[in-house]
DNA sequence: TGTACATCAGTGAACGCGCGTTCACTGATGTAC
DNA sequence: TGTACATCAGTGAACGCGCGTTCACTGATGTAC
């Protein structure tokens, strides 16, 4: 195997063992030693990959969030009435949840966590998320649900904002919570159509 | 000064200590060491107050959201017609946080964060929070909003569990992103107000 | 009120331990000719 | 293709340090008589 190859494996291990190790904890708590450790590597070989272990969470963030970004993209183009996009959009990223409960924990529990540079790093892509999703909400790429192409841009990222929001913290309900799955669930369904529900009428309808 | 009252002091002193020690950081990597040193006693002493640090993490919550439940109820007690109430509670959100930001920043980075018992602590008063709320709606005691008092229970938590929401992870922005301080509330308002008007034509009206 | 004893918040020394980081190194992979 | 040299991911010993916890203690506050 290529030198180049194995360095990437080593690497891909190191992230792999922090996410692990994050299962009941918060990055700032888990030791450099720890990571290696698990990693089956010496703790001084961490320093050919990551100047610290903050450092390896921001590629954390990049690792999950791309790829979570490219998935849910994916799930995103499949849909297409409104009714569909709103009742199956949270089953859906349960489902996600279960098939990669690790990475959706990670960023439910650093997003505000301890660490400056992890903390903003989730923010950007959060950022990307909601952008992604007024973009798709303007040029209607969601056939059938109610028509946002006359939306000033501010206000389409007002609302892309809440309901990633709100996808976020229901992952993190869900994490949390997983005996009352099925409620967490519902909740976030009907707390989803009813910011839809708020659209039709933005922005007046308020004495 | 009577040993009690003694006590109680030194007691309050480690919470302090502790709250201020997580401004950059997150609870877990907060050691007992440091904080008795920013407390003024030694080590040892930590123990005649708490079993561990993950105790005084839950003492803290109960502490931080019991007094900002007070105040929020006071201040809630005093506003009167719907557009105040929503054009100013995020607002009067803001004034809270920057009064006593210790406290708000300690909720917003523990409350997905790595202790157990502590995450369960805030969940907990977060959902009175909730019920408080959802009370206050139903018996139309901020006079002047929207009706809600033919609302079934559920759809009523539902509403205020996303209001709840919203205030906690705006609070985490304001703390995060102070520079953008008057972005921050302004969506936040308007975010507020596309849930109220969604409210207005529950449960009806999706197709 | 005064005295003798009990309580217990806080002390300070000591412990074993795992931490992050340094350093000179090894040996397999990669490259030049 | 074979040989001689360069690169560099991973090693292992060593370091000083702060950690959580134990223990026997001190001395001010509280209580009983």
């Amino acid at each position: 195997m290529s030198r180049i190859d194995q360095k990437a494996r080593t690497r891909q291990a190191l992230l792999d063992a922090a996410l692990a190790l994050m299962e009941h904890r918060s990055l700032s708590s888990i030791g450099l030693r720890e990571i290696t450790r698990a990693a089956g590597i010496t703790p001084t070989a961490f320093y050919r990959h990551f100047p610290d272990v903050d450092s390896l969470g921001v590629a954390l963030v990049d690792q999950c969030l791309g790829s979570l970004r490219g998935t849910i993209r994916t799930v995103r183009d499949g849909l297409s009435s409104s009714d569909e996009v709103i009742n199956r959009s949270v089953g859906i990223l349960a489902r996600q949840v279960h098939a990669d409960p690790e990475h959706f924990r990670f960023i439910a529990r650093e997003r505000h966590g301890g660490v400056t540079a992890v903390r903003a790093a989730i923010a950007e892509q959060l950022d990307l998320f909601a952008a992604e999703l007024a973009t798709d909400l303007a040029t209607d790429r969601l056939v059938g649900g109610p028509s946002y192409d006359r939306w000033i841009a501010a206000d389409l990222r007002m609302v892309t904002n809440l309901i990633v929001n709100l996808m976020v913290w229901t992952t993190a309900a869900l994490l949390d919570r997983p005996a009352a799955e099925e409620d967490v669930i519902d909740t976030a369904g009907r707390q989803l159509r009813l910011i839809v529900l708020g659209t039709r009428q933005w922005p007046t309808g308020l004495a």
